[in-house]
RNA sequence: GGCUCCAUCGUCUAGAGGCCUAGGACUCCAGAUUCUCAAUCUGGUAACAUGGGUUCGAAUCCCAUUGGAGCUACCA
């Protein structure tokens, strides 16, 4: 059995959005479970469309997922004379031909139709009087993608092409010239993109963002890849939650559907969230301080296990700023009377021990046939938070301390 | 228009002829639990596009229709 060799071929025309980024995540997969090699292919030919720093964007993309690729960086650019000698015996075949510049493939066939086994979708046949001579060289002296992809996939012997849906109808090309070289083709592996909410394939114009931008929104790594490897592909069992080392073990090709999935973010959101709760709290405390550099790290520290399972995104963190500053009194209104406020304040200065148990039970001994919970504890909260979503609430206060939680009282009496 | 691909809950999907009165997950709803809010647990709503075949039997196979998508560049 031949090695496994896939890659991942980026044109650097941007940063590449999720979709893209997937297709380089099925291929890392593919190539990992079967202990194969990844390549990373920069595909630029189109010289007109190259933007600076794309490659820069697309080697942060695929660390950002953990996705490291085998071997040097293939630049197409720099493999011009590669493509020139296989134009050369093109040329001595008679199978290409100048067309004002440009050369251009002939489409030579007895066959009445060129097809090939796919991977994903089985037999795929085209007839062959649609595919109508092709450029493979520009008139720039750049090969045009089917040229440069089928030299290079038959030179870094590419065991399996895993691309995008949208090649399927120039594959009869990518084969004849494999035909017309004597070479044999690949394995072709075409994935079903993945679809926006309107059901067209997801572009940078309806909004479909890279993965650099879905992490600067707050999303862990192992959440984008989780979700990711999801879309378009299932594992046997019920499993929802996997690392990238569980998705290497589990992967295989046979499990990827043939229809396109399109994007949820509530989804994703939820997957976030998992993963959250998932790591320690150090590891999650380590990456809140980075995402907000503006907390101070040490409270932080000591608040992530109350705000951990409150959150679903690191930006989340908004949660957590009443251990870092007092409310605005102006900025919340208490359904309480003052006098259970000053009797709660009365209740919490005779606490001897400030611990989460007894400042509970000092609540507590104010409940009765005039005052909720409900009421006691979302009147606390704001008190304390100047919002009514807050980390659990006597733990919290426990960790502000007495005089800060009887301060914040006091405050909130004038909010009423 | 031509060629090609695709079609199970709103969404991600399981399902390779009988195990399907269609399973799981997200979302939504309800209940339990709890320290408000969450988290967690339990339960619920919700789908085989349509029409023909094949078969004792079809979500599963075939055909057609419909719908969706992609390609049809000296872009990838």
């Amino acid at each position: 059995m031949q090695k496994v060799k896939v890659r991942y071929g980026p044109s650097p025309t941007g940063i590449p959005h999720i979709g893209n980024i997937r297709t380089a995540l099925f291929n890392f997969l593919f190539a990992k479970s079967q202990n194969g090699e990844f390549f990373l292919r920069i595909e630029d030919t189109d010289q007109a469309r190259i933007v600076p720093g794309a490659v820069e964007k697309i080697k942060d993309s695929l660390k950002s997922l953990n996705l490291e690729w085998d071997a040097d960086i293939v630049y197409q650019s720099e493999r011009l004379d590669i493509y020139q000698k296989y134009l050369n015996d093109l040329k001595s075949k008679d199978l290409a031909y100048n067309d004002e510049g440009a050369w251009r493939f002939k489409i030579q066939t007895d066959k009445k139709s060129v097809g090939w086994q796919d991977v994903v979708h089985g037999k795929v046949e085209f007839p062959t009087n649609v595919i109508e001579d092709f450029i493979i060289i520009k008139s720039d002296g750049f090969p045009t993608y089917h040229f440069a992809s089928v030299v290079d996939d038959h030179e870094l012997e590419i065991s399996h092409v895993m691309r995008g849906d949208e090649w399927i109808s120039s594959t009869p090309k990518h084969i004849l010239l494999y035909e017309a070289l004597g070479w044999e083709h690949p394995q072709f592996v075409h994935l079903p993109p993945i679809l926006g909410a309107d059901h067209k394939k997801l572009s940078k114009r309806e909004g479909a963002k890279s993965v650099l931008e879905y992490i600067d929104e707050g999303y862990l790594p192992e959440a984008i890849t989780n979700f990711l490897a999801l879309l378009g592909w299932s594992p046997k069992g019920n499993q929802e939650i996997f690392s990238l080392d569980d998705l290497i073990k589990e992967f295989s090709l046979d499990r990827i559907n043939k229809n396109s999935p399109i994007f949820n973010i509530e989804k994703l959101n939820w997957t976030n969230g998992q993963w959250i709760r998932k790591l320690t709290n150090d590891d999650l405390s380590n990456r809140l301080s980075i995402y907000n550099p503006k907390y101070d790290q040490k409270i932080l520290k000591d608040v992530t296990p109350l705000i951990k399972d409150r959150i679903n995104n690191l930006k989340d963190i908004k949660i957590a700023d009443l251990f870092f500053k007092a409310p605005d009194p102006k900025d919340f209104k208490l359904t309480i009377s003052e006098d259970i406020l000053l009797k709660l304040i009365k209740n919490f200065e005779s606490v001897k021990t400030w611990s989460t148990d007894n400042i509970k039970e000092s609540a507590n001994s104010l409940l009765g046939p005039n005052l909720e919970k409900k009421d006691l504890y979302q009147n606390l909260g704001l008190s304390l938070s100047g919002s009514t979503v807050t980390p659990p609430l006597f733990d919290s206060m426990e960790n502000l301390g007495k005089d800060e939680t009887i301060k914040r009282l006091k405050a909130a009496i004038k909010s009423q």
